[in-house]
DNA sequence: TGTACATCAGTGAACGCGCGTTCACTGATGTAC
DNA sequence: TGTACATCAGTGAACGCGCGTTCACTGATGTAC
């Protein structure tokens, strides 16, 4: 046998330089850059092709940036899929911090991208992942429905708290993401704040009044 | 009269400039850009100095950056002063709202600087912020011990219930200030939901038991 | 108050560099017959 | 299967531009006597 050829037919040449380009933008993120401070020329440098073969797959950085931002929510939404079917009712909470930890230690790069390049100045993809977001705390809601507990809550109240749910895991991430990587005291620490965060949330949830608007 | 002499003294001009390039950075944060793209020149420029002016007042871009660390966490603990004392317990978490908003309006560009370069790539500003928001969430769990339903949790609980009231407040920034400008619609919805998240937070307070390590 | 010198905020020219984008190209893969 | 042509991913040279940083400077303000 001979060297192994890669890529046979165009079409895969093609898909192969396409996601060396986006795992070079991922590598450069983990690397501590900022989406808006890396260069075409950087990108392509690091994909191993010329400068001008970036055309041939992204108009611009921003085009790269927004298929950055479907594949990143993918890797959510599989996440979300994860817990849908993994939780045994008494230990929701342990379970779904587990999975959250677990699917940001397989996926780092994918998760500093969200809730970096969400904050950032860029105004397409800060745009494009606020509203993947508020997709995601749709998703959310709609899962919490088929709670026993909460199942009277209005739609509204329902994304309320999908939306607080969200906000710590998006600062939960944050903190993860931050902390050097393979950490695990630090990361276990951060875990247990969330937990214990995530039970005083829902310890709040039977006492709720949520109050649907007369019919 | 002729017309106002500005900055009489060098010290007067000296201050003044370098204000000037501190204004100059967060007015072009407010306009969208991300602080890892805007250049020492073009804020030279927006300052009115010629570039080689900057270095007489930052050793770099990163040291403006501290600099305006410094400046947003004064705007945010004045903001906690605020909240100290014009809070009657009977509508703590409403008031707390409308300070935040309020604050939020008048100090727009501190706030943005604080939720965007507080997830930037760039490593040095982000710790910094980081590391101020740590502070800044400690001193509301100090004031938060006063109230007497929390009089005996421990200390870590506080923590992770100020961290909570913290993350709430950041995300509602964070849609605040994504929000076009003088929106007051979209205002007042991102304020009743972060007043009914608060509420919700707050309900379970009293069902929470804070162990306290055995003696 | 007046003079001589020191300080120092801001200037302006110059540098080498990496950038995004254009263009005409090459040569391997794909396709029609 | 063999041939002639089309497609198209990637190349390489070239462009003008804004960048950060250096350097020697200017001229107004500050200070010592």
């Amino acid at each position: 046998m001979g060297p192994v050829r890669p890529a046979r037919t165009q079409a895969e040449r093609r898909r192969h330089t396409r996601q060396a380009l986006l795992d070079a933008v991922l590598l450069q993120l983990e690397a501590g850059e900022s989406f808006d401070a890396l260069s075409l020329r950087s990108v392509a440098r690091a994909a191993g092709v010329v400068p001008t073969a970036f055309y041939r797959h992204f108009e611009s950085m921003d085009a790269l940036g927004l298929a950055l931002v479907e594949e990143s929510f993918r890797t959510l939404r599989a996440m979300l899929r994860d817990a849908r079917e993994g939780l045994p009712p008494e230990q929701v909470i342990h379970r779904s911090v587990e999975i959250l930890m677990e699917h940001v230690r397989q996926h780092r790069a994918h998760f500093i991208f969200v809730v970096r390049v969400g904050y950032t100045g860029n105004v397409v993809l800060r745009h494009a992942i606020r509203g993947e977001i508020r997709l995601f705390t749709s998703e959310l809601a709609t899962d919490l429905a088929r709670f026993p507990v909460l199942r009277e809550w209005t739609t509204d109240d329902l994304q309320m708290l999908a939306g607080l749910l969200v906000n710590t895991m998006i600062a939960t991430v944050g903190a993860t993401v931050d902390a050097p990587v393979a950490a695990p005291a630090a990361e276990a620490e951060i875990a247990r704040v969330a937990a214990k965060q995530l039970r005083l949330t829902m310890l709040a949830v039977p006492h709720w009044r949520s109050e649907r608007s007369p019919r």
